[in-house]
Formats: structure tokens, sequence, C-alpha cells
DNA sequence: GCTCATTTCAAACGCTCGTTTGAATTTTTG
DNA sequence: CAAAAATTCAAACGAGCGTTTGAAATGAGC
């Protein structure tokens, strides 16, 4: 209503509704070269990639980001506009995608199954294929999204969450309904907390927590960690998933020793 | 070696090696006087207790502590010497007798078992009862201190990372042993992994992502929701933790669709 | 009631932050 | 090649940060 000054943005920048491919990923040799021009934007989200995963939002400086990608200060702000809409920019980059290739891959087991409902394993593998393709196809910068994403989880900053939450919300809603229809059995709303505990223990493992080595002494040597891991992981929340519905109401099953 | 400035700090607050229970909880009624004073140290806790978890550490800033707290500004600094020193207060308070709770807990179930191993849903009690404790007995601090706890978890700060790991070593330990005696069949490597899939999932849980309201119609009117919660939980821990081991070399099982 | 240690207070210090600016430079366009 | 658009750059802005300081206020001990 006031004065609401107009941003100095790229033409391409802020617009984009698909961005169709832009066909500019690196195809020659000249990509290392740090002097290297043109794909400003793409070292400012590479490196902000990695150093939010590092350090996390509040504690990861613009000046931080852009001196280590080797670009102005001010060149952050004229692409993306505001530090938080980097940020997000980070995010809608591989978690668009992803989501979108875990929706896909459900859907074609559920083609294939030709109206069976589909088995816990399966369904967990829709949402776990497209991560680990991730973790291993962009060589370095998967990895670090992963654990940013899982770290995300947990932020309790409001726009995080927001944005998150409108990020997962199809993909949320498809699986859970998938869980519904291989666990009859179980009340919705227990489909809806077990969905939650998957989510949990997956972010929490895709996090990394290594960091603080509460746990396993962790061999980073194997490169392929993460399909190990999640390897692991699966079968654990599967046998989770079609556990016995507790009672809620039974005061001796749980919980009933000195309290 | 030059010039190692003396702080200013309150002969009390920096050395107490155990706190033989102060004794100077709430009995009488002018608790909640504002201009109530001498309780300036427990103001501040309450109050960057309530506030690290809503903001996180880093965008929590000392003036918003001490304001919302009704204390000065310096106060803070004089009474914990530097901020991640009141971070780091915050935690030991609650955290430090919960972890030797349970792990008393533990020690009990496990004199009461006289040598045959505990069942996983015995050890899980044991991990879960002084949460909920926690969460019940301080009607409001405990919540928050629960929530703060879960995203701490996540946090990428070193120093919160290193703290937390060091505060948790022993109790991780005796559990780990406890599954291993529980599970015997499952390699012992197996069992570190699970043990972290379990912290994972109860971290992410009483982080309270409701925030980011993913997956379940939250019902904040029922106080009892952390124990409802915690109830769900265990059992999908518990059939999680029994699952069979799975084989990690065999291709067949899991992920080999489209990949 | 005086003394001395403890705690509170207002004010300031030096620093880093996200963002903006206007000119210089590069790239695109006609 | 000239004009226009897009991008880069050095510099600065105002604000907020954690921390320190020295004096004022408050408490306890004799």
């Amino acid at each position: 209503m006031t004065s609401q000054a107009f941003r100095r943005l790229p033409l391409e920048g802020q617009v984009v509704p698909i961005s169709p491919a832009p066909a500019t990923a690196p195809a020659g040799g000249a990509v290392a070269k740090a002097g290297d021009l043109g794909d400003t934007k793409r070292r400012i989200l590479d490196t902000a990639e990695e150093l939010f995963m590092e350090h996390g939002f509040e504690a990861t400086s613009l000046r931080l980001i852009t001196t280590a990608a080797g670009v102005n200060l001010a060149a952050a702000n004229y692409h993306f506009g505001s530090k938080e809409e980097l940020f997000q920019a980070v995010f809608t980059r591989r978690l668009d995608p992803m989501n979108r290739d875990r929706m896909a891959l459900l859907a074609a087991y559920e083609a294939a199954a030709v109206g069976k409902p589909l088995t816990c394993e399966k369904i967990i593998s829709a949402m776990f294929i497209p991560a680990l393709r991730l973790a291993r196809d962009h060589e370095q910068g998967g990895k670090n999204f992963l654990r940013l994403l899982g770290r995300a989880y947990a932020d309790p900053a409001p726009f995080i969450r927001e944005f998150l939450s409108s990020q997962y919300a199809e993909m949320i809603g498809r699986f859970r309904a998938a869980f519904g229809n291989a666990l009859p059995h179980l009340p919705r709303e227990e489909v809806s907390w077990r969905l939650h505990f998957v989510m949990g223990a997956l972010s929490y493992t895709l996090a990394g927590t290594d960091g603080l080595k509460l746990i396993a002494q962790y061999h980073p040597e194997n490169t392929d960690n993460d399909e190990l891991l999640l390897k692991r992981l699966a079968p654990f929340l599967a046998a989770g998933l079609r556990a016995p519905v507790a009672d809620v109401q039974d005061p001796d099953h749980w919980f009933t020793d000195q309290d």
C-alpha cells in the first residue's frame, strides 16, 4: 500500500512456471574452472546446499555462501531475492522431482498390482528408491541434500515448516492411502501415526547423525553407505507398520511399572 | 597465555558438582508474581527453554530471552557465562536426571528378571517412562523440554552435537547391551542400527512436528497426548526391533524394481 | 549501622548480518 | 557496431547480535 519497492530480479529467475529442463547442463569440460561465468546461479545453489547442510539456515550467512562460491555478495539477492527464497530454491530443485518420482513409482506399482493392495515393502520401496537414486546420481550434491532435508524436518523456523508442509502434502496423502489399503485392519488414525513414525525414522536416518556418533561405529569409507542404511531401515519399518494395533485404553500392557 | 580475562560469575553458578536438590522449589504462592526476585536464574532457564524450543538456538537472542523473563540483559552472561553455556544449562537441568532415571529403571528391570534377558517391550518402557514422567510432572516445562530435545538431535551446531553425545553416551551403551541380550540372534551391528532407528523415531516424535502437520490431524485439546503418542510408538518400535534380519547382500528382496 | 560481597542495571563496544544502491561491465539484440 | 538489457561489483546502510563495563542497588554478617 505504502511504497512497495521493486526489487531488481532477473527475468528468468523468479517466474518460471515449469522450467522445461534448461539443457544448460554442464556438457563441456570447463565446468570445474573457478573463473567460469554464466552459471552463477548454480554455483550459489550448490554452495548453499552444502553450507546449509553443514551449519543450518540461521548460522549460514550469505557472505559465507557467496565467498565460498566465488561470486559477489549481491549476486545472491539479485538472483534469488532473499535468503529465505534462496533456501527454498535449494529445496525445490531436488525435492520436487524426488517427490514426483515417488508418486510415479507408487502409481506404477499400483497399476501393476491391478486392484490388489500393495505390500508394505512395495510402498516403502516407492518412498526409498527415489531417495536412493538421488543419493547416488548427483555424486556429491545428492548426499548433501538428503542430509539437509533430514535436518530441515526438525527445524523450528516457521517458513521452513510451512514450505516443507506444502511440498510434501500431496505425496504424503497418496502414501497414507496406500498404507491404508495395505493395512485394512488398522484404524485410519493409527495408519497416520505409523506413517508419521516412518517419516521420522527416515528423516533422522537421512540427516546423518553420525556427527554425534551415539550408536553405531560408522564406516564412512563405504560409498554405498546410504544404500546399506536404507536396506536396514526398510525391514525395520515394514515390521513396525504391520505390528498388532495396541489397545491404548489398556493400561496393563505398556508403561505400568513404577508409574 | 596472553591475557585470559576473568569473567564475573556468581560463586554458586559455575561449580556445583551435584547440586543436592536445592529445595528452593516453588512452595508458596508468590511464584507467579512478575516482580519476584531471587530466582533470576530459574526465570532465565525457564524462558530460555521455551524460546529455544520455539525458535532454535541461533534464532533466539539473549535480548529476547531476558526481556521475556523480565530480567536485565547482562544477567544472562552474569549467571551463565555465555549463550552456549546457558543452552547447555537448559539441557543438563532435565536431561541428566531423565537419563539417570532411565538407567535406574533398566537396572531395576534387569534385577527383577534375575539373569533372564528382558523383552524389547520392557527395555522400551525403561526408555519411555522417564520421558513420560517428565512430560507430565513439570506441567509446562517438561513438554517444552521434550520438544527442545527432539529438535536438538538434528541441530548441526558442533557444540550441541558434542554436548548431547557426551550426555547420552553412558545411557546408550547400557541400552544397546540390553537390546543385544534381548535379541541374541541379531548381529551386534544390526542392533546398533536398530537402536539408532528407535532413537530417531522417538526424537522426531517428541519434537512435535505437528507444526508441519504433515500426517495426522493432531488433537491438542487432549492433555495426555504425549502418553497416547508414546503408547502408539512403542509397539511400532518393538515390532521393528524384532523384525527378521535382512540379507543385505540379497539384491532381490528390496529396491530392485526400476533401479 | 557499617562493611563487604553479591546481584542488578543502563549503556556502550565491536562485530556481523541481510539488504540496497548506483555505477561498471558483460551479454544480447536489432 | 551501437543501443538496450542483463549481470557483476565495491561500498555502504541500518539493525541486531553477544559480550563487557563500571556504577548503583541489594543482601548478609558482625
